[in-house]
DNA sequence: GTCTATACATTGATAGAC
DNA sequence: GTCTATCAATGTATAGAC
């Protein structure tokens, strides 16, 4: 070793700094978009001089992948399975639960997520195109096998799917809007469990499936 | 009259330069957001030198409000009447029918707003706060009626209109995504009916309706 | 009402002393 | 590995000739 005195392992002041400089970038990027969002603020969000940002990460586009890529980790983490054997109620009702909670726990990620596709997906074309398409592809033969097992009634899977998905992404990326219409600072634990509720029972019923939890 | 010769009257020359303008200002808002857009780019799109945009608003900020302007007023202009009197399913399917048509007539006033409301609403929050308030306020009391008249089931007002608006914004804000795992170019007029009634479907049937045009 | 030229701040990125 | 100083480029906004 030869740096004994140093608070931190030379790997350890790397990986802290990159976690900050990450955290902060989501930030940023939150507020202002990949082109808005400036280095400057980003380090000073960090705790950092600007020129230790280009120190980790060669420019801006390097930064923003970085944080793509931690969310697109995210959520390939958190796309669970299904299979035809399943009961449709439960694994609808935990996909909603799970969305509703990661809307509440990971709220910029979703964020990013929206803005990166609202502004046309630049950068995430690809992945839309590969893994995103065969998970949905994957879920909608599922959803196709429970509906020709006479399982649930007949309806669109896909626009099934972007049913799921959009609502329950609505807490995270509108939670501005839904807060102050609720006039409420920001969610509890209970909201959510009503959100999920609420949710899964409108969708599971309009699917004609009995939610297992009622309210 | 000073100006015979010219091709358009004086007013009539502004009128279309603010016109191209605002429609430039909407492409570039909805690509880059507000601070990530520039002048210079939106008076190339407008095809006028940046001077000129100037000109005609006195700064960024303003461009961008009359842009927002624009999108409210298109959006309060939609925003249809109920009474305790109606018909549940023919007015939530009408609501849920406009709400699409919206997202494909206008889809990039539908992803400015969606982006102002992801960055925390800083320009939008009074709108929110007031005529949004009021307008939620006014559903959530009729739905409220329609369920103690025993019209449909018991949900939470506010949430089922999340649930719509939501649901519907989504074929807006997200149409990249959409139409990339649909494998389509664009929306077509048929895709518009597809979806308006898989979700009403869904969403009606979910309240104990019964949807009025089935499929 | 139009448009060139320009002022002045901020941007992303780099060099180089420490 | 840190941080000051600095670069060229681009940003918003304005002045002033036409």
């Amino acid at each position: 070793m030869t740096e004994p005195s140093k608070k931190y392992r030379t790997g350890k002041i790397r990986e802290r700094n990159v976690e900050q400089i990450l955290a902060a970038a989501e930030h940023e990027f939150v507020l202002h978009g990949f082109k808005g969002a400036s280095i400057q603020a980003i380090a000073d969000r960090a705790g950092l001089p600007k020129a230790n940002i280009h120190y980790y990460f060669q420019n801006k586009l390097t930064l923003y992948n970085a944080v793509l890529e931690n969310i697109i980790d995210l959520w390939n983490s958190l796309l669970d399975e299904m299979s035809e054997d399943d009961d449709p109620a439960l694994v609808l009702e935990a996909l909603i639960r799970k969305k509703v909670e990661l809307s509440y726990t990971h709220p910029r990620a979703s964020k990013i997520f929206a803005m990166e596709i609202i502004q046309g997906a630049p950068r995430l074309k690809d992945y839309i195109r590969s893994d995103l398409r065969q998970w949905l592809r994957e879920r909608t033969r599922v959803i196709d096998s429970w509906m020709a097992q006479g399982k649930m009634n007949r309806v669109d899977p896909t626009h099934l799917i972007f049913l799921i998905w959009s609502s329950t992404q609505h807490y995270a990326d509108f939670d501005a809007q839904v807060l102050t219409l609720l006039n409420q600072a920001e969610y509890e634990a209970e909201d959510i469990e009503h959100i999920s509720r609420t949710l899964s029972n409108i969708i599971l019923k309009g699917c004609g499936l009995k939610p297992a939890v009622s309210d």
